[in-house]
Order: C-alpha cells, then sequence, then structure tokens
DNA sequence: CGTAGGTTTGACTGATCTCAAGTTTGGTGG
DNA sequence: CCACCAAACTTGAGATCAGTCAAACCTACG
C-alpha cells in the first residue's frame, strides 16, 4: 500500500475542525492515530449488513454511499459520502453493522480502531463534541432523506438531492456548489430517490428543460438556484452547516 | 404542577441501564438531575422547526412523534416515541431544531438542560456510552425508514410499522408485542408511512383480511408473526435489542 | 471497431391518489 | 340515558404519477 499519504487526513482533520474547533494538540493527536490506509476500488463493499466491525473508516478520496435492502430485492440506499466523510461512526458504539457501505467511484479509506477513536474522545472534549456533531448531523440527514422519499414527488426528489449534494461538495471543499460531477449512474440516484431507472431519466430531463440546471454527461450544473430550491423545496438548515 | 412524580424517570432509568448497563450512583446521579415536569395534552407541539433549544425531552407517559414538513404542505413523521424515550437527544449538541416534536397523547414529559447532560455525561462513562448508543439506534430507524418509505409498497409498509412498534412496545416494558393499542389515527399512519389515508385504511383491512392481524378499534394484535414479518419484511436487527 | 455499460425513448400497466359521499364512534350536554 | 355533534373511519369511482417491459442509441475503452 504505497501512494502519497502525507496528509491524507487532512480533509478529515478540517472537517472536525469545522464541527467543533479543534485545539491545534488535537489535531497532532488526530495525525498521531494509527491507521490502517486502503485503497478502494469502485462499488467495493467496506462493510456488509450483520457483519462485526471494530474500526471506523473514513472516506479520504472518492465517494461511497451506505445502503439497505429488502427482501425483495429493492436496494435503497441511505446516504452519500463525499471525501473527508466519516464512513460509519455508528460503529463507535454499535459493532454489529446494520447496512452497507459501498464505495461508488475508486478512492482511498483510513480505518481507524473504535477503541482509538473512543479513547481519544474520552481525552479530548473537542473532538468527542466533534463525533457528537457528525453524528446528529449524520442522523439529521437521514429525517430529511425520509421526507424526501415520503413526501416528494419525483421530480422534486431529484433536485433535491442534487441540492444537497451541491451544498455538500462545496462544505467538502471541492468547489462551488454550483457545477459538480454527479459520481454515480442513474441506475444510482434511482436507488437513493426511490425511484425507477426510467423515471430517473426523465425527471432529469425536465429539470435540465424546466431551466434549473444543465447536464453534460454527469456534469450537473446548477444555473438556476432560486428554481432549483423551489421546486426541490430545499432548506439547508438541516445539513446544520457542516456536512 | 402536582402529579405522582416519585418515579417518573424510572423508565428513562431502566432504558439507559438497558442501553450501557448503568452502576447505581450513575443511575442516582440521575434521579438528582434537576429537571422541570410538565403535563402536556395531545397534540402538543413541543418543539418546532428552527426553534433555539437548550433542554431535551424525556417522554415519561404517553406517546408522541417527531416529524417535517415540506412547502408543499405534505407533513412526514420521521419517527415515533414511546414513554421511556428521549425525545430529541440532538439538542445535546445542536441548539437549531430541525424538526418538530408533538405529542400524539396526553402525558408527561421531563426536561433537562443540555448543560447537566453534557456534564453528566463527561463525568461518567456508563453515561455517555448509554446516550451515544441512543442517538446511534435512533439513527438507525431513520435509516430503515428510509427504506421503507423509499422501498417497500403500501401493505409492506404498513406492516413494517406496526411490526416496529409491537417490538417497542415490549422493549419499553408495556406488554406483549402481540397485541398493542396503537395511539394515533390513520391519517398519522398515513404521515408515517408517506401514503393517503385512504390508502393507509384499504391496506390495513387487507392486512386484517390476509389474516395477519385482527384489529377492534385502535388495538391491533398480530396474529401470525411468520406472516407477518413477512409481508413487512421486518428484521428487528435495526433496533439493535434496545430501541 | 466490437462490446458492455449507461442512457434514452415508447407503449402499456398498475399502484396509489384525489374527490366525494356515507357510516361508525366517542364524547358532551340536556 | 339519550340526542347530538365532530372526528374518525370506510367505501366507491375516476384520474394520474410512476413502474415495467422492451428496444434503440450512445460512448468509453480494450
Amino acid at each position: 500500500m504505497t501512494f502519497d499519504d502525507s496528509n491524507a487526513i487532512g480533509r478529515f482533520i478540517r472537517k472536525l475542525d469545522g464541527l467543533a474547533a479543534l485545539p491545534d494538540r488535537d489535531k497532532a493527536a488526530l495525525r498521531a492515530l494509527p491507521l490502517r490506509l486502503k485503497r478502494v476500488p469502485a462499488n467495493h463493499m467496506l462493510v456488509r449488513e450483520g457483519d462485526t466491525v471494530n474500526e471506523c473508516s473514513i472516506l479520504l478520496d472518492g465517494f461511497a454511499c451506505r445502503h439497505k435492502d429488502t427482501s425483495g430485492g429493492h436496494r435503497q440506499i441511505v446516504s452519500f459520502h463525499l471525501p473527508g466523510d466519516i464512513l460509519d461512526l455508528q460503529h463507535l458504539w454499535l459493532s454489529r453493522a446494520d447496512h452497507n457501505v459501498e464505495t461508488l467511484t475508486a478512492g482511498r479509506i483510513a480505518l481507524i480502531a473504535t477503541a482509538d477513536l473512543r479513547r481519544l474522545a474520552e481525552e479530548r472534549p473537542a473532538i468527542d463534541r466533534a463525533f457528537w456533531r457528525d453524528a446528529l448531523i449524520d442522523a439529521s440527514i437521514f429525517r430529511e432523506w425520509v421526507l424526501n422519499v415520503g413526501g416528494r414527488d419525483g421530480k422534486s426528489r431529484i433536485a433535491h438531492m442534487l441540492c444537497e449534494f451541491g451544498a455538500r461538495w462545496q462544505a467538502a471543499g471541492l468547489g462551488s456548489p454550483d457545477r459538480f460531477e454527479l459520481p454515480m449512474t442513474q441506475q444510482v440516484i434511482a436507488e437513493a430517490t426511490g425511484m425507477s431507472l426510467v423515471h430517473v431519466n426523465r425527471m432529469l430531463q425536465e429539470l435540465d428543460r424546466s431551466g434549473a440546471i444543465v447536464r453534460d454527461k454527469r456534469v450537473v450544473e446548477i444555473v438556476d438556484w432560486d428554481r432549483m430550491r423551489e421546486i426541490a423545496d430545499f432548506d439547508p438548515a438541516y445539513l446544520h452547516a457542516a456536512a
């Protein structure tokens, strides 16, 4: 496993710092954590529902999602993740995985023993606070997704997903929220919004035709945020300014 | 505010104890917490989206839910709560409410300052652990709800909701999971499952006719758990044996 | 330049919604 | 104890959003 990891977890630390203003010694302690670095290919399962997990994964590069499946074969994505995100903080205190974690693209992850993270949080209040905030914001996003799939129509659902992605794209330091590349197929969008692939395709075209977005391959440009916010019923408050 | 509160928070402490095996001195510390007790009527808003909240509410008696609304007027319930549940642990670290908390029935709640809870968690590892587990299980339930509203058909959705309610009814010490009274109208079930009232009514009748459940007013008896589990695609693992 | 994966289109189907009208239930005052 | 009222529940019929099936079309890449 050789690649440039001189500052591999920099984005992660920046994110925690944004959540709870870490003192320099806390950042140093994070950098000093023993971690296993891994390159992972696209569409690679990192955690499987039912696994016993004693490490948390941090996404250094690339994109990932978490999903659950019904016995009938419907796959529901419950969250997307961008570089810097902790993929499974829940394993800090719950060792049995209740859902799957999978990469969307090739990337790099860092694995840290939950015992190490717990000790760190115990000793360093700012880190504890950052972990708490991260977990609670995670939950807030799930609530918004329940509303999204339960209460919005197809066009609105997809628009909402795009707005969230743009907002988090920016929060993760990847660039402007107005223009980003979706690291996923339309099938994946369908799995995240609880819609069929065909309908996703048609609703994307409608958003395009309505002038709210312009698509070029998988690059999405939100050309009219006001209209987009209205179509999507998007209010970023649920991201608590830090997701 | 006068009512028998000699052991009002007993159920809450029992729940935390189940999550993290509290030493007696931790239980005593919980009992010693300064708290505001309140009687609340049915359909009473405890927290409104956007509020700044510096207390956490514990549901002592009665039932409650949390919900969000779209600008189009669709109300989506994102969770139900039974006696002993913390209604808004997220306010421990996020003071801005991102959703509403409302009672379903008349009941009693205890309000505890988040500062007090944070101090307690800092000093007492078992309590910290219990809070963490509670928050993480809360999130796990949200994920299952995303799957439920995003990936299951009407009949299955309602069946799943009933299975979860039965399981938590038992976990809360209210009785057998086979027979319970739903403290809500069919309209409320519709808001939780993202369905129309009319369709909820029809799907309940189908569950009844199929022999999985028997209804009498709002009392539901699950007479065939095997069939119900199959219809609902219900696997209680996501409750982490403690919700 | 062939192939596989991804996207787009068309036609048909169906689950679920909406609207609207009953019917039953539970609570309240006489 | 009964009459009444509002809320909750049930039923029917028609409309529609979204799903399924099937085929065609891109486009990246070996």
